[in-house]
DNA sequence: AAGACACACAACCGCTCTCTC
DNA sequence: CGAGAGAGCGGTTGTGTGTCT
């Protein structure tokens, strides 16, 4: 038999906040913090489980929420701290201020990975898709390989690659040629470098992602 | 106009972690 | 050290709304 919530065992409302609770519950927390979450919704004059008093705080009633649209600027954010930690959404949301989890969450799953799917990227692993890498020789496609960790400047600022880490992965493909990535920044939701050819020619320009993870495939 | 469908987002569920006794 | 309670997290489901046929 399936266990039950704690709001059903207790009988307590589930679904849908109104207004009315909203404000019981905002003018609590206002009035006394919420202290410990289990007592809440009784001190609040709830009838609700503690643990969704705190949800609905912590995902809609907390004042410094930013809510409305993802900017660019978080949009890649998301997709490069994904690329490093996984789906740790909270410790990707504690990088976007004024986003939660489930925020950062939702958006994942119902924009980004859709995105990414049609660039041609997994977005489980941040890998080109199996169809993706076959590409003409022609095609203006890149593909890494055996790429290292990308240190954006984001990243730098965040303590979470250090200055000196090296920045490298070798182009498998661009516009039929082969070569290394060097990219050296990042500004306006874009990494910038350049590509050093196998034949020695360096393309300066060559480098520019809309996304911004390591192995990759741009067009 | 109405039903079907897709999408975004809110909320729930169940598990793990942490703290206290 | 182990048990229990509370908090936090990630996956999943439910619901409202907009769009298409």
């Amino acid at each position: 038999m399936a266990k039950q919530s704690c709001c059903h065992k207790k009988r307590l409302r589930r679904g849908l906040w109104s207004p009315e609770e909203d404000e019981k519950l905002m003018n609590h927390i206002a009035m006394y913090g919420h202290g410990c979450w289990s007592s809440v919704p009784k001190l609040a004059g709830l009838e609700r489980c503690g643990k969704s008093c705190r949800l609905r705080w912590i995902n809609y009633l907390r004042p410094d929420l930013k809510r409305g649209t993802f900017s660019q600027e978080e949009e890649d954010l998301i997709i490069h701290l994904h690329s490093m930690l996984g789906n740790k959404w909270s410790q990707i949301a504690a990088q976007l201020p004024g986003r939660t989890d489930n925020e950062v969450k939702n958006f994942w799953n119902s924009y980004i990975k859709k995105k990414l799917r049609e660039r041609g990227i997994d977005p489980a692993t941040h890998k080109p898709l199996a169809e993706a890498t076959t590409t003409s020789p022609t095609a203006c496609r890149a593909v890494f390989s055996d790429a290292e960790l990308v240190p954006t400047t984001a990243a730098l600022a965040q303590d979470q690659l250090g200055p000196t880490d090296t920045i490298s992965g070798h182009v498998d493909q661009y516009a039929g040629a082969l070569g290394e990535l060097r990219w050296s920044d990042y500004f306006d939701g874009a990494l910038q470098g350049q590509c050093v050819y196998d034949s020695g020619m360096v393309d300066d320009d060559a480098v520019q992602f809309d996304d911004v993870h390591g192995l990759s495939s741009w067009c």
